[in-house]
DNA sequence: ACCTATTAATAACG
DNA sequence: TCGTTATTAATAGGT
């Protein structure tokens, strides 16, 4: 329904699978309230997304709708029984969720080259892929980052490139002597800026022919 | 979606309604498992008809997520007495473990190179070292596994040739004439496989040079 | 159950 | 996330 049929296959793009899950999920949602509506059915929906985000919709009450269905499910008691079972469930539940954590951590392990040694031939390259591809992801990333870095670097040199040419201007149309009121001007414009460059006014500087005293200095955030 | 558009409204009559809940029940089950294929996600789904039936899906294990809803949801309301500290005490573990667990496939998938949008230079130039240094782990291990199977065949292939070597001066030791006894040994092999062919002794068959009035037929099985 | 005209959902893109 | 649009998928009504 769309461009393109989509396989019905794990999709394996983060950011494409994310995109499909909340207009699906919308769908979804969508559907199960009109078929309770339509039909006069009792709909309970509860999705976990692979982030562990839960959404949920119930006709009527979920837990009323659970209730029912474990009732219509497992034939047995209802309330004297109920304790052990839940507990059960509590304790597998519990013990998968280690098991899901102790394979979680395992595969990091393996991620970071540690315990390989029980791995065959074919686990271990396919780790090489999976390795290279998220190096190279990770690359990309990284050097995107800089280039926005140095892009935005770049473009706020410009602008303060400008107000320099701008308060020189400014110097040369002023008697020398007021230079004092100008520079409780300055400040302003630079302090409401991000705080990637700092301009110092040295009154020592002797190094300009037409006798400016202002200088820049480039303070590089790192981190 | 349809020749005529319906109002999202209890449908007044009986069988059109059953007609249209056996319809949109069977689609909404399809796009159900369809979300929890796509995106990766835990899907459960329980549906009583206006007649109480019962119709469920789950994309793992029903109570699994019944069972993660009601801890997701903080879910008090039930006989809630005396197990009111304990099962507070076993949320707190399961969200820790939840947690733990949210955290490392974070991890595991920026390994593989994805959802990095977020990520400082830093973390990323981490990330890079730790994927290169995992991938060079990985390559050593794989290389000293291909290694080890040379070895290994190595070894079997010289042990191989010893034994033929064994067997040849065996055979030079041996007078021609003993062939005719291994001979005698074959047919039993033979009758001992599979019955695929089946042999037909023909006396009327006149076709052959020599006078033999063997011939065969193929009978193949078909079920 | 099957058929199809029609509407609804949605994949890809911006 | 939101909007748009070309396509596909779902389905209402009929047989």
């Amino acid at each position: 329904m769309a461009r393109e049929r989509r396989a019905i296959r794990r999709i394996e793009s983060a950011a494409a699978r994310q995109v499909t899950f909340s207009k699906r999920r919308r769908g979804l949602f969508k559907k199960a309230e009109e078929l309770a509506v339509l039909c006069d059915a009792d709909v309970a929906l509860v999705v976990f997304s692979s982030t562990g985000k839960l959404s949920q919709f119930a006709s009527s009450s979920m837990n009323e709708i659970i209730d029912k269905y474990s009732t219509h499910s497992k034939n047995l008691g209802k309330s004297d029984q109920q304790p052990a079972i839940d507990l059960n469930l509590e304790h597998c539940k519990y013990d998968s969720l280690n098991e899901q954590l102790a394979e979680a951590s395992l595969r990091l392990r393996h991620m970071r080259g540690e315990e390989l040694d029980g791995l065959s031939v074919g686990e271990l390259q396919q780790m090489e892929k999976n390795l290279e591809t998220g190096l190279q992801r990770v690359l990309c990333t990284k050097d995107r980052q800089f280039m926005q870095q140095i892009s935005d670097l770049q473009q706020k040199g410009t602008q303060l490139a400008e107000e320099n040419m701008r308060l020189k201007n400014q110097m040369h149309e002023v008697p020398t002597a007021s230079m004092v009121a100008v520079a409780d001007v300055v400040p302003e414009d630079v302090h409401s800026s991000d705080s990637v460059m700092t301009a110092v006014h040295s009154a020592s500087s002797q190094d300009n022919d037409d006798g400016s005293d202002i200088s820049l200095k480039l303070a590089l955030p790192w981190k």
